[in-house]
RNA sequence: GGGCGCAUAGCUCAGUUGGUUAGAGCACGCGCUUGAUAAGCGCGGGGUCGCUAGUUCAAGUCUAGCUGCGCCCA
């Protein structure tokens, strides 16, 4: 009986597993993370480099969904990478507590329960519901492996961030920016408060009436057309068209192009129309007109002061010009009534018209209105109910142009929280001014608003630098800088006042005699320091040392508090989170308030990244931040948007189109087959009509069917059932620049990249058997080592600047493709000597030193991305001097360059394409064997058995079997240098004969002798005992070590 | 309707300042592999670079328009 040798060669053993069960196993590293007070260690390495991050605050409310979770993922790589990079990098997590979200969730608790709440326990209620909620993510956040101060995280609703809000405050009231005034903004009526630009949504398909109106012109605008009048036409009525019937009783106004072309349309009666030429026909066909009669036409220049008459006040409404009327739609003329409208209120301001607005707070006309309105019963009914009346009345007055019933599907505001369409109404609101100069001590008087935009492009500028180094700062992508630079150049004044209570109050008081509304420095300072002490909520008492003994009013004279009262109105949470530098990094020595990094998704943009600038430029004098990197948004497969909701939609679409094409009477298959639906299989349509034949209502079972066409996976439960490094896996395998798809498929995928990493570390783990490996000053490294270790210098390198510039899917990628060539060749070749050599050989000795040096290298590369697995792998790998306990007490690796570093990449280069060459001859010999044997054992006959066309001498299965000629010309085989030797051995053949000249016979050959038992080499050197000279004296070795001679 | 983006193989992505035959991984097909085996290796098929026009000796790359998708706004 031959000796089974196998236990005698050093195959790879370790206890590492290959299977990561990361589920299971990641709330263990994050106990013993926490136990051991891994965060503050990393922190306190001694490192020079510094670098501040800063947390934008997701909204305490709900749990966190796919977008929040990447953008988590996202700052724990940028943290970590920064901090093995030798910048020490704190994370401070931080919530935005304030706001309506909140604030209507504990509304609606406390309706349902019909309680009756004062401002103070409200403000209790929401404090508790917010605190709820960011336990709730605290707990999602920490468990995704994000390294941070969790235990003492930043709330907007912590007294010393309140504190800090109004101090921000102050600085744009010592700027004297800081204004009351009267002026339209998006209001929900149904909320009962203003809206910023960032809270209001959009509805795709609201439905709204569309009326033109006439507005008769009196008899000296008449003469002014006189030249320009059709035939027969007496008067003449300036139409307009509106979908917001409710905002004609306060119309003031109509809005003209100058430069655009007019007509007289010739209507019934001797009427003529005031249209633009360009709309003239579509107005006439509105109006059921057979003919096309217009007068010559002229430009609305002409227009200009003409008056006409409001078709129920007595008032007139005069024209004036304006370059936003279009020529596309409507009549050219434009219904401006600046108490509802944006641009309305900028052409009535300029033309001294007030903000006249009689609607109310709930969306009710109030006692404002008009006498003529108030005739038409208006006065406290809804708005949106007013439509109707307001439209029948226009009719019985002859003032409306069209037949009833007309409507207009379009886009429509809603409010983003309660879903309700939102109106544009005037009121008076707090306003911080952007085309104001800013007059503070040490400002240069600049406006707000110029000042953001020179930072917007001075960070432009910083970037553009930034990227000629090799690093990444300002807007990131480049493109941000457009796209803020846009919002800032457009934006209107920034209505900073909300009517609630959860939020931070402006600390105005108003004088009770007088009326005098009063916001001062002095006063917020005071206030700041009571809030710092109190928290906000002091505001809301009845003690009076909220305000200070006496307050300065407009004349300079000091009044006693008592003769004030509080305002009402909190603060924008926008400013609160906007200020957040302010409240988190000013205040800490060891930040400060210039932050090198914010990273949000593109869609702040308008929001934190834009309120940030503001508060930025007037609190510090600029941009709050040096670098801003935004990312996409996760989407589907299709590209749409992947959130549960949208989901929900998409699913409903679709079983609404399979109900309603099977109610039409199409057969279940065609439609399912028509939509590539997964059910569109035999067995699955069975399904389905058995369970419609058990009476389940068409309508569920097609949404069983939508649902699993469209499926939406809870990221909870891909955390929960396969762990939080595969859905970081996710993270950094897709682009966040653009959107991310999600899919089974993609998470598939990115799983794939993730395993060939831990299997290529666990191959080498195994190789390093547990044991100490030489140290890499204790070797001479072969060639092939040599080469492992340049090409690890490279990768480094590499993924250092990517580190830098954000691109950690270039990092993992070059990471995958790094592992992909080390399996490839240098592991495989490697292979041989790993197993095979006795232990002290000196090639197996370098190889270890190389591959200790390799695993303990990548691990730390990777240990930002997938910081589990990398723990992982740094707890099996064997010890050695200076290892630290965990992965992430690591700095960046280093390795020592070689002089003839650049003479191995060639090699190794010229070896590859060698191999090419090889496998282009060997793989139709291995292949033609191989199908020969494939169909042997399909027809249930041992291969090989005379029943098969390849002789014995022809058969090879393995490159190892394989003699190869191949001719390589001097120059490429000088090309391989130091790898000259060993080519047969690295390309794991029997033999190669590198011939300079043509090759007369095969290029292919089974080698010949016999093989090593023990090695399975044929390199003719095998004796009687059936080993090879090595093997044999590996086996000597291994015999003396275990004591038992054979 | 406007602003800013994106579009390369079935999927995820590379593709430097325009310059040979557009690459990689995954998936797929065919093989190998007792010794990386819920792994590893080799070979192979697969692309009108969204569409149209233009600039150029030369366009995936530059310009314009269009289409589709996203974010932000109206």
């Amino acid at each position: 009986m031959p000796r089974d040798y196998k236990a005698t060669c050093l195959l790879p053993k370790t206890a590492f597993p290959m299977k990561g069960d990361l589920f299971k196993r990641e709330p263990q590293w994050l106990a013993r993370w926490e136990s051991t007070g891994l965060y503050e260690r990393i922190l306190a390495r001694p490192v020079d480099g510094r670098f501040v991050f800063h947390d934008g605050p997701p909204y305490a409310n709900g749990h966190m969904h796919y977008g929040h979770i990447l953008n988590n993922a996202l700052k724990d790589f940028v943290t970590r990478s920064r901090n093995l990079l030798g910048e020490r990098t704190r994370f401070i997590p931080g919530w935005d507590c304030h706001g309506l979200p909140i604030e209507l969730n504990v509304d609606r608790e406390v309706k349902r329960k019909k309680e009756n709440v004062s401002p103070t326990e409200m403000r209790v209620r929401c404090r508790d519901e917010a605190a709820k909620w960011v336990e709730v993510q605290r707990t999602e956040r920490k468990r995704l492996g994000v390294l941070g101060t969790w235990e003492t995280p930043y709330l907007t609703m912590n007294k010393a961030f309140e504190a800090q809000v109004i101090r921000a405050l102050r600085a744009f009231v010592a700027n004297e920016i800081v204004y009351r005034g009267k002026k339209p903004v998006q209001w929900c009526w149904h909320c009962r408060t203003a809206l910023a630009e960032a809270e209001v949504e959009y509805a795709d398909a609201h439905v709204s009436p569309s009326i033109y109106v006439k507005f008769a012109l009196d008899a000296q605008s008449l003469e002014t057309l006189r030249a320009k009048l059709p035939a027969g036409v007496t008067r003449v009525a300036a139409l307009i068209w509106t979908t917001t019937p409710w905002t004609i009783p306060a119309n003031l106004a109509i809005a003209v192009h100058p430069a655009l072309d007019y007509v007289v349309l010739q209507g019934v009666d001797g009427e003529g129309l005031l249209v633009a030429t360009s709309l003239a026909a579509a107005v006439a066909k509105a109006a059921g007109l057979t003919d096309l009669v217009v007068g010559p036409a002229f430009k609305g220049e002409l227009l200009l002061g003409v008056k006409a008459k409001h078709p129920f006040e007595e008032r007139w409404a005069e024209v004036f010009g304006a370059d936003y009327v279009e020529s596309g739609a409507g009549t050219g003329l434009v219904h401006t009534a600046p108490g509802h409208g944006r641009d309305d209120y900028k052409l009535g301001s300029a033309h001294g018209l007030e903000a006249y607005a009689p609607v109310g707070d709930d969306g009710r006309y109030t006692g404002e209105l008009g006498d003529g309105a108030k005739a038409m019963g208006l006065e406290g009914k809804f708005i949106f109910d007013a439509n109707p009346v307001v439209e029948q009345h226009l009719r019985s007055l002859g003032a409306l142009l069209q037949p009833p019933g007309q409507t207009l599907t379009h886009k429509y505001p809603i409010c983003w929280r309660c879903k309700n369409p939102l109106i544009t109404r005037a009121t008076t609101q707090w306003f911080i001014a952007m085309d104001e100069p800013m007059r503070a001590p040490g400002s240069d008087g600049h406006t707000l608003r110029a000042r953001a935009l020179s930072e917007i492009d001075r960070l432009a500028a910083d970037g553009a630098r930034a990227a000629s180094e090799g690093t990444a700062r300002g807007w990131v992508p480049s493109w941000g800088r457009e796209r803020i630079r846009g919002m800032i150049e457009a934006r209107p004044d920034w209505c900073i006042s909300r009517q609630r209570i959860w939020g931070v109050p402006i600390p105005a008081v108003q004088h009770k005699a007088t009326g005098e509304v009063v916001l001062t420095t002095e006063l917020l300072d005071h206030v700041a320091n009571v809030f710092a002490e109190r928290g906000a909520d002091a505001w809301y008492s009845d003690d009076p040392t909220v305000l200070p003994a006496e307050i300065r009013c407009a004349d300079g004279v000091l009044r006693p508090r008592e003769e004030f009262t509080r305002d009402g109105s909190i603060i924008d949470v926008w400013f609160e989170s906007g200020s957040s530098f302010f409240a988190v990094c000013e205040p800490e020595p060891d930040l400060g308030a210039k932050v090198d990094l914010y990273l949000e998704g593109s869609d702040q943009h308008r929001g934190w990244f834009h309120s940030s600038l503001l508060v930025g430029c007037a609190v510090l004098g600029e941009a709050p931040y040096r670098a801003v990197l935004t990312h996409g948004f996760v989407c589907d497969d299709q590209g749409r948007p992947y959130s549960k909701s949208d989901i929900r939609r998409r699913q409903e679409a679709r079983r609404d189109e399979i109900t309603a094409r099977i109610t039409k009477g199409e057969a279940l298959e065609g439609v399912l087959a028509a939509m590539k639906s997964t059910w569109a299989t035999p067995e699955k349509i069975a399904d389905a009509k058995k369970r419609l034949a058990k009476k389940t209502s068409l309508d569920d079972v097609a949404l069983a069917i939508a649902q699993d066409d469209i499926e939406f996976i809870p990221p909870e439960k891909i955390i929960a059932e396969q762990g939080a490094e595969l859905f970081r896996a996710w993270a950094v395998f897709v682009d966040y620049e653009n959107d991310m798809p999600y899919s089974r498929a993609v998470l598939n995928q990115a799983i794939d990249a993730y395993r060939r990493v831990r299997n290529t570390m666990r191959f080498m783990l195994g190789a390093l058997r547990d044991e100490p490996a030489p140290l890499l000053s204790e070797v001479v490294l072969e060639p092939l080592d040599r080469w492992a270790m340049v090409r690890l210098g490279e990768v480094l390198a590499k993924c250092e600047r990517a580190y830098r510039q954000y691109s950690f899917r270039e990092v993992f990628a070059t990471v995958v493709d790094f592992c992909q060539e080390l399996s490839g060749l240098y592991l495989d070749a490697s292979k041989d000597w790993l197993y095979n050599d006795a232990a002290d050989v000196p090639r197996r000795r370098s190889a270890l030193a190389t591959m200790q040096h390799l695993v303990r290298s990548l691990a730390a590369v990777v240990a930002p991305i997938l910081p589990f697995s990398s723990e992982d792998v740094w707890d099996h790998l064997p010890a050695f001097e200076a290892k630290g306990d965990s992965v992430h007490l690591e700095l960046w690796p280093t390795v020592t360059p070689l002089a003839d570093g650049e003479a191995l990449i060639v090699a190794m280069r010229r070896l590859r394409t060698l191999r090419d060459g090889v496998f282009a001859v060997l793989e139709p010999v291995v292949q033609g064997w191989g199908v020969e044997k494939q169909a042997a054992k399909k027809a249930g006959r041992e291969p090989g058995a005379g029943e098969v066309s390849f002789s014995d001498d022809a058969r090879i299965d393995h490159a190892r079997d394989a003699a190869v000629s191949l001719e390589v010309s001097e120059a490429d085989r000088a090309e391989l240098g130091p790898l000259a030797p060993q080519v047969a051995e690295l390309l794991g053949l029997g033999s190669i004969e590198l011939v300079a000249g043509p090759i007369a016979g095969e290029r292919v050959r089974r080698a010949l002798g016999p093989s090593c038992e023990r090695c399975w080499r044929r390199r003719g050197d095998v004796g009687g005992d059936g080993l090879c000279p090595r093997c044999r004296h590996a086996v000597e070795v291994f015999d003396r070590a275990a004591g038992a001679p054979a």
